[in-house]
DNA sequence: GTAAATCTTTGACCCAGATCAAGTGGGGTT
DNA sequence: AACCCCACTTGATCTGGGTCAAAGATTTAC
């Protein structure tokens, strides 16, 4: 269905992902073999880059782009179950398809090794699949938390816990020294954050004005926000002022 | 808090989880280790076996009762995030602590490990890290089902969809052949299970006696559920045919 | 530069499920 | 047997968010 560009590239200095993904360890000498079977993908936005049941023959981290992960009923209720950033690793190291779709949502390029090798890899590296535990304990515990917030969060708390998060995954991408108000772009149109939330994108763009009429959030264009006070937009998510995980 | 009974017993013949859990592998040699540190823990209806926030100092696995995650907001909102049944795992190796809460429904005994000498095996046996990560994978997916479910579907869809997987999974325990009706208890009260699907308990309530009388399920007394048709049901719950994944 | 295609906002109305409020019924306990 | 305690059911009403419809506002295409 899609033909995705295909390079190969020699090293991982231009991935800018090290802390997170398992790429992180591309010098350690153990893992030079990654370095060997490494190759960049590239797929265009709207593109599906695997659909729900296809087999996937790739592990891999995004390097740059954002793409969604997505059910979907026989209806078209769709339900978006999670959300792909710069850093955040796909792939599911001894299953051979995926239960959801894998969409690009931008242009989006990413760091894959073939799935074959890297599992064998992993089978001698202990500290690898430990690795790979922690990344999906990570998601898991993500996946909970967004279970409380589809499952009893309101409109506004849903919307709101949604900003927080992504301000924060974006802060921490980018090192701010959380100095100031936080500026952030949305990746997602209004629909596709419905999907997300369990919502229509009328309630969406509603509850968006809301937000920015009572001073929580401003937006320059449609996309642009700007969170002048992160603890109140916590405040409005209804979390605790800890904050939650999510990858 | 909860000053559980602990009995020291010296081996694995009587769990009932040899082909889910690690457990499963006792009597392997390399995981004799485990048959030394492991331990039985039993707990009341009622108690709660680890709260959020706290360290958790052990895994183990259900051996017999039934238990539930939750995560509760401030004001008390609460959402069930798992449900614990015979044969199931629980503990986050690496993870000092849980981010919800460990309650026990029923009384409950799990068979036990002290998560140091845990870890310190599992990083001397590859194969149980993988073994790990498939099993967290596979309540990844778990979650990620319940997402579409708390986010998108019915009242009554969720009513089905939580009967579908709760039967299908006692069936499986029992090793059903999967022969005329299903019968199977209800493991919550009302109010658990709409803490589960997102809902008060009294629309769980309306919608069990709309499946009734629809001729979904039988109730003998409110507990007992009996599935004279299950594709039926699966049809009601608006999933595909071959149904999902649930831990 | 204008037209077409999206994406977004806003309004009017409606309905599924929440909330509030009585009952019902079974299982213990004394 | 009479009482209590809970889990559960059922009814009446309310409301948050969905649905339907019609404009803006941006972006893309020619």
């Amino acid at each position: 269905m899609n033909a995705p560009n295909q390079t190969i590239s020699p090293n991982c200095s231009d991935c800018p992902i090290r802390h997170r993904a398992v790429c992180a360890r591309c010098e350690a000498d153990e893992l030079q073999t990654l370095e060997a079977i490494k190759y960049y993908r590239s797929f265009e936005a709207g593109q599906t880059i695997i659909w729900s049941g296809d087999k996937m023959d790739f592990v891999g981290s995004v390097v740059s782009g954002i793409a969604t992960l997505t059910q979907t009923m026989e209806d078209g209720r769709t339900q978006m179950v999670g959300l792909l950033l710069p850093s955040d690793f796909v792939g599911r190291p001894g299953r051979s398809g995926t239960p959801y779709d894998v969409v690009a949502t931008t242009d989006i390029t990413m760091c894959c090794f073939r799935k074959k090798p890297f599992e064998q890899m992993m089978a001698n590296t202990p500290h690898v699949a430990q690795r790979l535990l922690e990344m999906t304990l990570d998601e898991l515990d993500a996946a909970r938390e967004w279970m409380l917030v589809l499952g009893r969060k309101t409109a506004r708390e849903k919307i709101a816990s949604f900003l927080s998060i992504l301000g924060r995954r974006d802060a921490s991408l980018k090192q701010d020294g959380n100095s100031g108000p936080m500026v952030f772009d949305l990746p997602l149109t209004r629909e596709a954050m419905g999907d997300y939330l369990g919502l229509t994108l009328e309630t969406v763009s509603r509850q968006m004005t809301a937000l920015k009429k009572d001073g929580v959030i401003t937006l320059d264009g449609k996309r642009r926000v700007t969170v002048p006070d992160m603890s109140r937009l916590m405040e409005e998510a209804g979390d605790d002022a800890d904050g939650g995980v999510f990858a």
